[in-house]
Parts: structure tokens; C-alpha cells; sequence
DNA sequence: TGCTCATGTGAGCGGCGCTAACATCCGATC
DNA sequence: GATCGGATGTTAGCGCCGCTCACATGAGCA
């Protein structure tokens, strides 16, 4: 695994390190991950990382940035040409959950960080997220939608998307271990319920 | 915080320990804990815990227990003297994310062990479920709710609950150091907007 | 060519989880 | 009441950890 080097110096030894520590906690969590066994597997000395990153912290948290931007790029990808608001808050569901259910242990690093997590829900995705307010707001006027808070709307939509990628992660009895496309599923008919309603009243 | 003893045995550590020990996940989050420090903080060598407790991973497991059991009794009571399976669905969710709210610390260590919140999901509230469940059962019948399987609909209100709560103690944006009075509004209003449907369509 | 400084190494500090060998004393038994 | 075995405490210590410091190396620029 840890591949020889001839020179003194690595010559790249930021990115070698940083692919190494993504793929250690995609594979197994970052609870297990130490500096040490990180240095031992790229084959440098124990010190040599914090030539690099000045802690820790700081190295889990370029992780989750990396995450954070893989996953970016997947709802990217799942809202390129859906020009409605509501199709494109769909398909931002499903790649969600579906990251949720491939890749547990990044989400869980992800999510684990604020800083991270807090950037994430901040720059693109809360343009989607005053679209998703303005669609609902002109719902409204037509009567089509009930006359609650925009706000409160749009996070309840957010809180049952993440309610559902947690649940998987967290290995709620029913959810665990779903494969991608029964992820896929499941995302795609709880977000049609909601849109519904489930009707008790 | 460390009281003295005078005989050479302690009389009560196990319960000494897992008492300090929950107030101090419930305060710092379970990461910061270590074994020395916790038998530092109770007054024994740092040897005494593995007496009571096999390793750290069983220490935390029975602190988690001990917080599920106190999440369950605020389900129980926010449960009681409502006989209807939806008001008492609701008035769930508002105790679940209240507590969420209130003890973040807590309810993250319960969900990060998977024995415990499995445990947790599958006692009491298995018999609550069925109860819903057969309530959108009968509500189908009479029309009153899309016809979409009942277990789906179910786990779409449990990953609404859970996803208030996991917004929460993740501290995302609009969510974030939320009082315990908001979570309960939020909550409520979420689960009202989640039977009448948020109607796009 | 020679200097500088970023980037590597090795040794080591204090804290960790956990174990082993030994100390104490509670309480069952006579 | 004396005895003694086992539950429960202690001290010492192992190996791993995050992290630091003094020093080594060598790439790139003057």
C-alpha cells in the first residue's frame, strides 16, 4: 500500500496525504484515523504531516471540505437541467440520500464539522433554497399551498431529507444497509408524500 | 468536584462513575472524555474504572443507555393520558426534538451506538408504530390519506422527527442553539405541515 | 556556486487505553 | 470472633497517540 520514495523529499506530500486520509475514512471512519498510521501508510515520518496541517483537526476537516465538495458536485450534477425549482429540490433529495448511503462515514465527517457543514448549506445551495421559497410563496397566492411560513416549509422539506440520509448512517432499524437505488427510492417517494401530504388530520 | 473518601474501597463506584461520566458527556460531548480523567474527576486511580466497566467503548454504551432511558421516559410522559395514535405521534416528536435541543451531547452518543438506539427503537416505540401504522391504515380506507404504503408513510414522519433533531444538535444554520420553547414550536408546526401536505405539486 | 528556507527525520514529552501484580477489606463460614 | 476468599482498590508500566523541537536534506534562486 504505502508506495517507496527515492528522494529525501516527498514532493507532494499535501495531496498524498490528503487522498490517503479520504480514502481511510470513506473505507473506515475517522474516529479509527491517527496521524501516525496516516504518516505510516504514505511512508513518511510521524512528524512529516504537521509540516502540512497544523493538527488534527485541521486535516479531518480538509477531508470533509473535499467531501463536502464531492458531494456538492453530485446535486450539481442531479439539478443541471431542471429548471423548477421543486424538480430540482427532488432530485437534490435523492443524490442526498444517496451520498448518505455510499459514503456513511464522509457524511457523518461532514456533518461532524460546522464550519464545513455550515459552508455547504450556505453558498450554492441557498440560492436553491430561495428558489424553493419563491416557488412556494407564488404557490401560495394560487391557493395551492397551505398559508404556513415559507420558511418553516422549506425546512421541514430539508429536515425530512435529512431526517432520511441520518437514519440511514445512523442505522435506524428499517434503513440500514439500503442499497443505492432502494436509497433512491425511498428518497424519491418520501419526498412525493410530502409534497401530498400524509393526510392525518 | 472530586469528594474525598476515607476507607480504601469506594462502596458505590460503578454508579459514582456512570454518574460523573453522563454529566460529563451531557456537557462536553462524549470525544473529550478519557477513562484517567474520569477517574481523576471521581477520586479513584486511573486502574478502578476497568473494574466496573470492560473498556471505554462499554463505559460510553451504558452512559447512552442511561440517556436513552431518560429520552424514553420524556416520550413516555409527553405520550401519556393522549389516546389517539396521531396526537400521540406528535406530541413525540416535540418531546424527541426537545430533547434533542436540550442535550445534544447525549442524544448524539445514543445515536453514534447502534446497539442502544437500536434497543431504543425497538422496545416501546415498535408498539407506538404499529399504532400509527394501523391508523393510516384505517385512514386510507376512508380516503383520507393517499393511498401510499403505510410503512413508508410512517418512516417518512420518523425521518421528519429525526431530521428536526439531527438539524439541531448539527447545528445547521437556521436551527442552530435553538431554545428548548423553539424546538417545540418548530416541531409542532413541522409535524402539522408534514398531515396537510406541503401541496406542491 | 553557494545560500536559504521549505520540507523531511529522529528523539522525546505527556496523555491515553488497558493490563498485571499486589494491597485491602467485606462478608460468608466455622 | 477468627479465618480466609474474592471483590475491589492501588501502583507500575506497555505501546500508541498527538504534537514539538533540534537537526538533516536538498530544490531553487542570487
Amino acid at each position: 500500500m504505502s508506495s517507496e520514495r527515492k528522494s529525501y523529499h516527498h514532493g507532494n506530500l499535501r495531496e498524498a496525504l490528503l487522498e490517503t486520509a479520504f480514502s481511510l475514512v470513506d473505507a473506515e471512519g475517522a474516529e479509527g484515523l491517527s496521524m501516525r498510521a496516516l504518516a505510516r501508510e504514505t511512508g513518511v515520518s510521524s512528524a512529516a504531516p504537521f509540516r502540512h496541517f497544523a493538527d488534527k483537526q485541521r486535516l479531518l476537516q480538509a477531508v470533509a471540505e473535499k467531501a463536502s465538495e464531492d458531494l456538492q458536485q453530485k446535486l450539481d450534477e442531479a439539478t443541471r437541467d431542471r429548471d423548477d425549482a421543486l424538480t430540482q429540490f427532488r432530485a437534490m433529495t435523492v443524490a442526498y440520500v444517496r451520498f448518505a448511503a455510499e459514503h456513511p462515514n464522509l457524511f457523518r465527517l461532514v456533518q461532524s464539522i460546522p464550519s464545513v457543514s455550515g459552508a455547504f448549506l450556505g453558498e450554492f445551495n441557498d440560492e436553491r433554497r430561495l428558489k424553493l421559497i419563491a416557488l412556494i410563496y407564488e404557490g401560495q397566492n394560487a391557493g395551492l399551498i397551505p398559508d404556513a411560513d415559507p420558511e418553516l416549509i422549506a425546512l421541514s422539506s430539508e429536515a425530512l431529507t435529512h431526517g432520511l440520509a441520518r437514519m440511514i448512517v445512523d442505522r435506524h432499524p428499517r434503513v440500514r444497509d439500503l442499497s443505492s437505488e432502494d436509497a433512491r427510492k425511498l428518497a424519491l417517494a418520501a419526498t412525493q408524500l410530502l409534497q401530498s401530504g400524509i393526510g392525518l388530520s
